[in-house]
DNA sequence: CCCTGATTCGC
DNA sequence: GCGAATCAGG
């Protein structure tokens, strides 16, 4: 996905809102919180209360005080409304986490509800919310253990003690884990943290193909 | 652990 | 210019 001027436009419009990297990234879509965050940055736009920003000091920095025209901005955050709690708001249909279930930002008082391609709408605290369609009965049973798991390392087995290295990928009928003594300290037996902890490259000598498991790339 | 924005740097 | 990886605070 490439930045035309209209998710450009986007971007800017949501980010003086005050809506987050994450909130945009999603809302955009195809592109990475970072992805929002760099381009907002190289835009020029920027200047938000950073979690990591505020205290500015440099190390080095030590003499030449004079240099520095000391460009003194008062950084007076343009957002002052007060988060008024909104009472349970639940997550839209288009931003529920269907398979946890948990609502990724209760905490945001602003939300952007999508209303279709290349628009949303901003909804504040005192905003109605559109009722949750009910969802379908279901009927839950518990599954039986397959009999390739029987003998198996399952996720009930695992514990402190023992290797939690999986065997296989989730959801395949006899995905299990290693199940050895596991190396005091870490969730591994010896053998596995030997694969799971390496040494740190620098980035540009590393060797792309990832050990395994998984190895798949995170998929949205 | 989750979140956040900032920064770096290979591409 | 782009954005993943990383950093660092809450």
């Amino acid at each position: 996905m490439s930045w035309t001027d209209e998710r450009i436009e986007r971007l800017k419009k949501m980010w003086a809102d005050g809506a987050t990297a994450s909130q945009i990234a999603d809302e955009l879509g195809g592109v990475s919180r970072n992805a929002v965050i760099g381009k907002a940055h190289r835009l020029g736009l920027e200047q938000r209360p950073s979690p990591v920003k505020p205290g500015e000091e440099k190390k080095a920095a030590a003499t030449a005080p004079a240099a520095a025209a000391a460009p003194v901005k008062p950084a007076a955050p343009p957002r002052a409304e007060t988060p008024a709690r909104t009472a349970p708001a639940p997550a839209s249909p288009a931003q529920s986490t269907a398979a946890t279930g948990t609502p990724q930002r209760p905490q945001a008082e602003l939300q952007y509800r999508s209303i279709g391609p290349g628009g949303f709408v901003r909804q504040g605290p005192g905003d109605q919310q559109a009722p949750i369609p009910p969802a379908p009965p279901r009927r839950l049973v518990p599954a039986k253990p397959s009999p390739e798991v029987a003998d198996k390392t399952g996720l009930l087995d695992l514990n402190d003690r023992i290797c939690k290295w999986p065997i296989g990928h989730p959801g395949e009928p006899d995905f299990h884990f290693c199940g050895e003594q596991a190396n005091p300290g870490f969730p591994y037996c010896v053998q596995h943290c030997g694969v799971a902890y390496q040494a740190q490259l620098p980035r540009r000598d590393r060797r792309p193909p990832p050990p395994l498991p998984y190895g798949g790339p995170r998929v949205r």
